[in-house]
DNA sequence: CAAGATTGAGTCATCAATCTTA
DNA sequence: TAAGATTGATGACTCAATCTTG
């Protein structure tokens, strides 16, 4: 068997978040506030400086490929929570600076997704395994973001 | 900032997972071996008695949903990795078997997983940082776990 | 009617091709 | 020509409706 030592740890991660997750999202949906790939983006936006990040930048910080960043700055436009702006130094860029509805809809939906992980996650570890987690898998993240293909 | 203790850990599962999975997806794709959920769902039938599992179960021991493992198991049958089999003592649940072919597809697969496992995730962790995440994660799942809607 | 499973239709996510500016 | 970004087409995934057996 495949369930050896070198494996339980990763897959404790995928069945954990995965069904985590799935819990969370249906929190937010049944709340009828935004979804959580578009928490996300906003939660990233409204603490950038100028509450503003290129495409780029929003793919690096987010679970969120490049390319679905533009899908979902787009919805995210048509519902008027983030203006498109081309970066006025660099043409080719595209901001998405949060607006205040969109702010708003942040603040609907953070208690819903706080609770979700508090309900869904967090209840089911203690203060130290938090922070153990926590601590290894944020360098896991870091080391693979630095090597990440932005054309991805 | 909602970026504080209480989420700091969720996030940290979020942002690892998500990028040492896409990783792992390249090296599985590249090297022209079955996807990972295809893998997943062959794993649990080889180490199931009989080599055998219903549905429903396929779903609780995977990361895969329900109505998903539907779709998987008949692309597995297309591909003759499993037969698909009415339950003798319930006509009404579905069996997957693994077949010889699908025995052999997994252990083609094994090693890219594995290390791809090891190169994207294992490989910035301590081993007792992986202890600590497997215990842990394994709690989260576990509880989860039990609290499912087999509906979903 | 409930339980197990599959399927049709619609949404989401991705890749490759394309457009625009540097 | 390359970098940044978007888009068309395709495949993956999900929900609700359906089929079948208990």
């Amino acid at each position: 068997v495949v369930h050896d030592d070198a494996v339980r740890a990763w897959r404790s991660v995928l069945l954990a978040q995965n069904r985590a997750l799935r819990a969370i999202e249906r929190d937010l949906s049944q709340a009828g506030v935004i979804q959580l790939q578009h928490y996300d983006v906003l939660l990233e936006l409204n603490s950038a400086p100028g509450r503003q990040l290129r495409m780029q930048e929003l793919a690096l910080r987010t679970v969120v490929s490049r390319t679905r960043v533009s899908r979902i700055v787009a919805d995210l436009e048509d519902d008027g929570l983030v203006e498109r702006i081309t970066d006025p130094s660099d043409g080719r860029a595209a901001l998405a600076r949060i607006t205040a509805a969109g702010r708003a809809a942040l603040r609907r939906a953070a208690p819903v997704y706080l609770s979700g992980i508090e309900q869904h996650f967090n209840r089911y570890l203690t203060p130290s395994q938090r922070e153990a987690v926590a601590g290894a898998l944020e360098g896991v993240a870091a080391a693979l973001g630095e090597q990440i293909d932005p054309r991805r």
